[in-house]
This record gives structure tokens, sequence and C-alpha cells, in this order.
DNA sequence: AACGAGGTCAACCGCACCATT
DNA sequence: TAATGGTGCGGTTGACCTCGT
């Protein structure tokens, strides 16, 4: 006897996310938190089945996620870390914080791969590639260029709370300190941040209340009419949030402000407000960190 | 301006793993 | 111990976008 799905597959919406779902989604997830994704679709109404609840939710809507093209120093991680260890995309992105296995593995996959060719470099093995392997006298242009890429460099994350920073050796997950592949000196030591929850940045806990992102209001005409079928057009809003401390309720808003979700969003929305002039720094959060 | 090719990325699919019964 | 359910993971797909002709 086979496995039963996931869901009832009957009646279920698939594709693109519109808005309305995105906010039905965040709403539930910030009274409720994150569990058990099964029940996520009849708690909320949503004609989608649990699993694509919580995809929708980790590869976007999550408010820690960062967004936008990996960093130059973001690639070099992960050349570095899928290195070590392939394709398993969720370790590598349990390393780079804000960024999500799907994104990285599409970002390895159009953007990584080509570029390692160009280098000679075959981003299966990471060692030269077979042409060259014939002709070792190549060999040494071959490091020469990805030293010229990826230069010698030490990653650290920075610990939020500095007097709490841990470093963790890779060698726990089997990975040691880590070098691209044994012909270059690409070195990285992971230090790993550990909040005062006790939280490794890795394990991404259930979100802060003040770390939730909803969205503006300063796109809800355009955003229904330019793509009201579109999947993005919710984080479309959310580039031009303003940082926590600039909302008009504070930082005061404590533990119990989640359940005003909707009032939150009323007012972003409202027309009425000073959020129109508040410009929004996508990255205020990360900041925060260094 | 129109079309096609190639690139990008959100979302889906199916399998694996783990926890619970 | 086996069956079942829930979740996570990696591979793949397909809609949309961009660019070149």
């Amino acid at each position: 006897m086979g496995r039963q799905p996931c869901c009832d597959k009957v009646g279920l919406k698939k594709g693109p996310w519109t808005a309305e779902e995105d906010k039905k989604l965040i709403d539930f997830i910030l009274n409720n938190g994150q569990c058990c994704w099964r029940a996520v679709p009849k708690l909320t109404g949503l004609l989608r089945c649990g699993k694509s609840c919580r995809l929708r939710w980790t590869n976007y809507l999550r408010p820690d996620l960062k967004r936008g093209l990996l960093s130059e120093y973001e690639e070099k991680m992960v050349i570095d870390l899928h290195a070590q260890l392939g394709n398993r995309w969720s370790k590598i992105a349990s390393h780079l914080p804000g960024r999500t296995d799907n994104e990285i593995k599409n970002h390895w996959n159009t953007h990584i791969k080509k570029k390692l060719r160009k280098m000679g470099i075959d981003p299966v093995t990471h060692k030269p590639l077979s042409t060259n392997i014939e002709q070792p006298e190549n060999l040494p242009i071959q490091q020469e260029k990805v030293q010229e890429i990826m230069p010698p460099c030490t990653v650290n994350y920075v610990s939020i709370d500095q007097s709490a920073i841990t470093e963790i050796k890779l060698d726990d997950d089997k990975m040691g300190t880590s070098s691209i592949n044994n012909n270059n000196n690409f070195d990285s030591t992971i230090v790993h941040e550990v909040n005062n929850n006790g939280f490794c940045t890795d394990e991404v806990p259930l979100i802060e209340p003040h770390e939730i992102l909803v969205p503006s209001k300063s796109t809800p005409s355009t955003s229904s009419s330019s793509s009201s079928s579109s999947s993005s057009n919710i984080i479309e809003d959310l580039k031009f949030l303003p940082s926590f401390d600039d909302w008009p309720m504070g930082n005061d808003m404590g533990f119990g402000w989640e359940n005003d979700f909707s009032s939150t969003l009323d007012f972003l929305l409202n027309d009425d407000n000073d959020m129109n002039n508040v410009t929004y720094d996508e990255s205020w959060k990360f900041e925060q960190l260094l």
C-alpha cells in the first residue's frame, strides 16, 4: 500500500501565490507560529496544500530573508561549502543567514556553475575540467584564476552579542576547516553567531515579533493592477518598509502586537499616515548583526 | 515591432527521514 | 517492529523576463 498524498489535491490551487494568500499565511503564522503545516490550509482557509504553505513561508515570506543577488562574499561561501558538502543545499543555506536552500540552489545552477566553468573548474568536483587534467601544466593557471576571483579569505559571522560569540569548527559536521579544494588555499573558518536566546542563527528560531515585516502601504493599488496574480507583489511591498525602530508603534509593542497584525496592516495600508515618507533600507536587519 | 532563444526563479513533485502510535 | 503521518530536501518544471536578431 502506497503512502497517502500529503494532502487531498482535489480542488487545491497551484501556481503563483497572490498577495491575499500571502497575507492570510503571514497572519496565521504570526498568531500561531510555525507548526502543523498540514493544518494550515484548513485553519487559514487557503486552498493550498500544507507543503505549499511551508514552502511559500520558508522560501519567500519569512521575515529574516535577505533578498537580491548573492554578494561576492556569499558566493565564495557557497562555492566553498559546496566543495565540502555537494548538493546539500539546506546545509549550505544554514551557513548563510537570510538565504534559503532554494535560492542558493537556483543561484548555483544559473550563475556559479557558469562562472566556474568559465574558470575551467568543474562545478561538480571543484577540480580543473578534464581537458586541464590532461595538461597538468595548466593547473597553476587554474589556481591563479581561482585566486583572482576568490582570493583567500576568512569567513566570519559576527555575533549580535559579542560576549556570546562562539566559534564552532565545521569539523562537527565532517566539514573541517575548509578549502575550496585541495589545489588552492581558500580558507574559511566559520564562526557561528549565538544570540542571547542561545539560538545559533543557523537554527532560525521562530520569528520574534520585531523581526516581522508587513506590507507597506505604498503599492496595494499598483500591485493589484500590475501584477495581481504575481507571486512577488507582496515582497515588492516589503522592500520599502521602515526599520522596526521607525515603526509608529515603536519597540514597545511587546509580544502581544502580533495579535493586532490586521490593524498594523491597516495602518500601513492607510493613506493617512506618515509612512509615505519613510524609506526602508532592506538590509536594515542584517546590518544589525554587523 | 515582432519573434525566438536563453536565462531566471518561484513553485511543484516525489522521495527520504524521523517521530509517533 | 511495522505502519503511519508530518516535514525536509533535492531535482525539476514552467511561467515570466530579457536580450539579440
